[in-house]
DNA sequence: CGGTGTTGGTTGTTTCGTCAAGTAATCCCT
DNA sequence: AGGGATTACTTGACGAAACAACCAACACCG
């Protein structure tokens, strides 16, 4: 079978997105870690819990909104509980789940890095952007999830700007 | 001080940005690592080497253009020298310099792996952007990059002499 | 020359993610 | 009811990455 390489304009406009998305989660993981001493994932995985119901999650449900395998998942939360920043306990109604909840403690963190992430996240995402552009993204964003993440696991969620 | 928090068209640009950035290195990991036995970095380093002049790049250029760190691609290359893909010798100018160069199996490692690497970018990216939308990427990238990359090491918007 | 600082790479630790295996509770099918 | 599959997690081992410490070669400046 032939194959189809890349035209001059595909290349280019795939160079640079893979440029983005090497360089991004960098920049994201260095000021959430130097600011908060929280990993862009694990920053991620607490705002989840903020904004669920009683801070609480079933740990396959917190697994599917980060896109992390679950024995990763249980790594994360179990140094995080050791952190004091979250709590595990059996689910009540099917006593196979565990039920991750974030603590008092857990809940300042979000509340103490959300600003300076957001901020982040202005200076390098958005406020570049023109108004136009910002549209362009969602609409092509949008489009590449339906290949990325067909059931939508990942969509619907993170809004840090919704904390009180 | 006062949060510029996002509003929705922003929280969604970014969500989805966010996802995007998550999802697209392991949809290309897994396809290089099951077709190829290559890591997606470890093809980029290759790749980057396969187009540099005589295969040869020196360790602190090849970091540069694969945003990698110096101890980190050390490691990465003493594996593929492991494995016949790459060899190092000491550059002839530079004393203190080493060269990596492409042998002639890490030459074909590449072009084996293309193929099918080519085809899952046109799976999940290429394909389903309509020709403007690629356009638009090509923009969007640009500008986000002007800040995560101002002076364009991964994208080669410097002049190449220039490279230390 | 001769010392000081810088550049270029490599070599160890600690930490993190993945994979494979294990355990326990629940579902399902007769 | 009861045996097998499935689900939901946890655990342990191993490979890879960041970070720091290190060594060698060059550069300069008196």
């Amino acid at each position: 079978m032939d194959i189809e390489w890349l035209d001059d304009d595909e290349r280019q406009a795939w160079l640079r997105l893979v440029a983005v998305v090497e360089l991004l989660p960098g920049v994201l993981d260095t000021q959430l870690r130097e600011a908060s001493g929280l990993t862009h994932f694990e920053y991620f995985a607490l705002a989840m819990l903020s904004e669920a119901p009683e801070h609480t999650l079933r740990m396959t449900a917190l697994a599917m909104r980060t896109n992390a395998t679950l024995p990763r998942l249980s790594h994360v939360v179990r140094r995080l509980e050791e952190r004091g920043l979250v709590e595990r306990f059996p689910c009540p109604e099917d006593r196979r789940a565990t039920n991750a909840r974030l603590t008092t403690a857990g809940w300042d963190a979000v509340v103490a890095a959300a600003p300076g992430h957001v901020a982040a996240v202005r200076h390098h995402v958005i406020d570049p952007l023109s108004r136009e552009q910002l549209a362009q993204l969602r609409e092509i964003g949008q489009t590449l999830l339906t290949r990325l993440d067909p059931e939508g696991r990942m969509t619907g969620m993170y809004a840090p700007e919704s904390l009180p």
